[in-house]
DNA sequence: TTAAGTGCAAATATTTTGCTGTCAC
DNA sequence: GTGACAGCAAAATATTTGCACTTAA
């Protein structure tokens, strides 16, 4: 199955040099972990993962890019409901928001993508006079398989 | 998604002692303190109030009555966008679903209640074949005071 | 009576920070 | 050259757990 992108926002590390943020080999396994994760990883995930590209990333630079990224809004921040352990998990923010619903029977994650979902968020800018940076919106429930 | 058992769901202990659930003094002291909160509480907040009406409430003991209240689902867990720490927020359950939305500039909580918001929510029970148990919006932003 | 609940202390888990040395630009 | 970034270690924050004692039903 061919990846799901199809606004093509390039790499992340175009986008952070078009910025003219400083790229650094730490930041650069950082990027390429999140880049081509399959699935939402964790703060814990992203640096085992990072250090088999380069073995001198350290926590703390994975925790510092983590914070770098959102502050630009190339990522998102998810609990995915908390349903192991309170970390976050994080990926990569492409053209449109998403759903995320957790099942609490299978663990499984799914995501979906609502015009409706897209009506709600505008009439809370109207309605509200609120300019919205970032949305999050996780169910908890039975899937579709897990449901009786 | 099911209508609320009751639009009007009595007092937290009166709940618990329909569902044969024991009654402490420790946990009255900490349900009184969830529903005459004016705002959204964390854990130590909670824990302070909690205090003040019996001393010998532990920390412990309000880390499990919350985990008891949220498996009952009397009560949601918020992130409010971790706008200080990494901490939880808490909030009765009653009738209807709200979204929280978070100002990044003055720190304020809004909430606001809408219809799209449980249309979005039916057409993923349809859409998914998902059986909704709990659900979170959040927004970040700037609120109506605070945008330019 | 007795299973459920509690305080206490310690353990875990997650994230942040201070400092000093290094490196991208 | 210099300011941004790094690793390291320690601190800070948030939550959970084991255990022996207590208590509600």
């Amino acid at each position: 199955m061919p990846l799901p992108q199809t606004e093509i926002p390039g790499r992340l590390q175009t986008q952070l040099a078009e910025r003219g943020i400083r790229m650094t080999d730490q930041r650069r396994a950082i990027l390429s972990v999140i880049e081509t994760a399959k699935k939402h990883l964790d703060a814990s995930q992203i640096l085992r993962k990072a250090q088999r590209i380069d073995a001198s990333v350290d926590r703390s630079t994975v925790y510092r890019t983590l914070e770098l990224l959102k502050r630009h809004g190339m990522i998102d921040e998810l609990d995915l409901m908390h349903m192991k352990g309170e970390g976050h998990y994080y990926e990569r923010k492409l053209g449109r928001d998403h759903i995320h619903m957790a099942c609490l029977c299978c663990g499984k994650i799914s995501e979906f993508v609502s015009e409706i979902f897209e009506s709600l968020k505008h009439q809370l800018e109207q309605d509200c006079h609120f300019h919205i940076l970032v949305s999050r919106l996780e169910v908890g429930g039975y899937c579709s398989a897990c449901r009786r």
